[in-house]
DNA sequence: CTGAAAGCGCTTACAG
DNA sequence: CTGAAAGCGCTTACAG
């Protein structure tokens, strides 16, 4: 609610357009909008005057006046990881295409923050929101707060929402990493990384069961190892893992950056990822490409994903009463030298 | 100019709270911009009445009556480069305590798809500009493209215009990094990566040139290699240096990125990094501390830039007539194990 | 094809 | 302390 200083110069408005050009505010409307009905002579005579005096439209007086809004809210629970970083130039991409802006905030994985955020956002009446949320959202709550506003949900499922919701296939992912695996000899293999209680980890710890049990292979309940999503907490987590002797010879890790950390963690007690253990990753990031050996990995076009989500949303938009959506979008498996070569007991 | 669809439900304005309240729209308006002027029942009332309406200010309505804006356009070249998705969480943050919120644009470095961004979003009429220029920005064109809108310039100076500016202490920064492997033996030692033309390779090699000159050392011309900064490029380009016999032992590398890819190329050709060849950074990435050995770099601390540059733009929002700034942020050296041990020729 | 008038949701002097 | 009135920059029926 704090004011912010008035700007100095009077802004050009479709009045000085009208007077320059001698004609009437609406008519020069019309031109800004390219209606059909305005000679093409008066048109020019418009548009030449538009230019000479440097005339900005403004988006918002209009929008009051339609009761429409040309903004979206983009709300990221984690803007330095890559993947996110990724699909919000993607939402944004599309946005500008379609002459809509997104209004960016970022909740540092805080429900707190998401919700000042969001509440901060609401007044600037955006169309609708694009959400990746942070974990631990309380579902009822949120959907309280924003009635009935048009919502896609990315990524993480939000438990008593009734909301569009965009994610990647993680079970069909993870279930073609461990056929992978499988289909190179190993046997003991573990999923390690991520938090047993958000979905994204669930779907693909069942994947991973679901291929194990395909192959005839029993998953011992102690090959699936939580850790916090990132390569620090990754790397300490491999301790766990081998201080126990489980005979593992592979692990289909949550996502790259687990598998970055992994590696390091492998390397730490000699073995060699590749050749002594193999590894995959899931998303794909620049990284997984460059590192020595390459991660064998589920590539998932974060970029595309935020086109997606732009569309789904300006759909939602349009049509309010259509049914709900659940889009799951496809993953790539993508092989790479660190899940070595076919392996023989 | 295309339109969005309207809202169904009729939104709940300062008329509807005002007539469930028994008071004036006026009155509400200063209720909710925290007058004294209003007596405390009436206001308790009215609160009440806000929260039971699920009243929403509009905040788009207010700014076009006091003709203020509470936006600021953000426009990053690489936002899938975590120094500048760190940096824009910053802007954020601080634009959401400010009451502010970011209009999201990424140019992927693109000159065009920057111009066009900037079109769009201006007619949003931000306050200012957070403006992470694409490379070779043509600075007169959007000077007058953008008139006297206040703006502020980060990372990449713009040739040709006169707006606030916050860069990173580039100079210092490679000097720090030069005089370290300086005092640990290295003699030959190279400034790889970068592209010539920008400023923030200039400045860096200028500070690397600087340490090697006050050190003694004559540093030979063929010893600065250009490359794009990014690992592939970087990876590939160590070849080029390892061509020549130049018996290099170090390089101060452009930046984090491209000391990853020359550490890539290092271990192609069977050298070891840290131990027969010692390297430096700069941005201090995530990444950074990660890879082994991990890599010494310099600490830049992108969030807070983004903070800095929010704080810059609304000064200048409040008076455009102050004198054009010139911010230079500081850079710390993390000294790490790329850097190897003391080296006795 | 063009113009006069009303109104989107707010704020702000100005009276009372 | 509160209310009536005007106006921010646009668009949109409605006449002409």
């Amino acid at each position: 609610m704090r004011p912010a200083r008035p700007n100095r110069e009077r802004k050009i408005t479709v009045n000085d357009v009208a007077l320059a050009s001698g004609v009437s505010r609406a008519t020069v409307s019309l031109v800004l909008r390219g209606s059909p009905l305005v000679h093409a002579k008066t048109r020019e005579r418009v548009e030449r005057q538009i230019a000479a005096l440097g005339y900005v439209y403004n988006r918002a007086a209009a929008n009051l006046r339609t009761r429409t809004s040309s903004s979206v809210a983009l709300i990221i629970n984690d803007l330095s990881n890559p993947f996110f970083a990724e699909f919000a130039m993607g939402v944004g991409d599309a946005l500008v295409g379609a002459g809509h802006v997104a209004l960016l905030g970022s909740t540092g994985e805080s429900v707190e923050w998401q919700e000042a955020v969001l509440g901060s956002l609401m007044e600037h009446s955006p169309a609708g929101i694009i959400l990746s949320p942070a974990e631990h959202t309380d579902g009822p709550r949120l959907q309280r707060m924003l009635g009935h506003e048009p919502v896609v949900v990315f990524n993480r499922e939000i438990p008593g929402t009734q909301w569009d919701f965009l994610a990647l296939d993680n079970r069909n992912g993870a279930r073609l990493a461990t056929e992978h695996l499988l289909s190179l000899g190993h046997r003991r293999i573990a999923f390690f990384g991520g938090h047993a209680d958000s979905s994204s980890c669930q779907e693909r710890r069942q994947g991973y069961l679901g291929a194990m049990d395909a192959a005839g292979v029993a998953a011992d309940p102690r090959w699936l190892v939580e850790c916090a999503p990132n390569r620090v907490e990754s790397r300490q987590a491999t301790r766990m893992l081998f201080q126990q002797e489980h005979g593992l010879t592979a692990a289909v890790c949550y996502n790259d950056n687990v598998a970055l950390g992994f590696k390091l963690g492998l390397m730490e007690r000699g073995l060699r990822p590749g050749l002594d253990f193999a590894l995959t990753g899931f998303d794909d990031i620049p990284e997984a490409a460059q590192t020595t050996p390459a991660l064998t990995t589920l590539a998932v076009d974060p970029r595309e994903r935020g086109r997606q989500a732009a569309e789904l949303l300006l759909e939602r938009v349009r049509d309010p009463d259509a049914p709900v959506r659940r889009v799951i979008a496809p993953v790539r498996l993508v092989v790479r030298d660190s899940s070595g070569t076919p392996l023989h007991d």
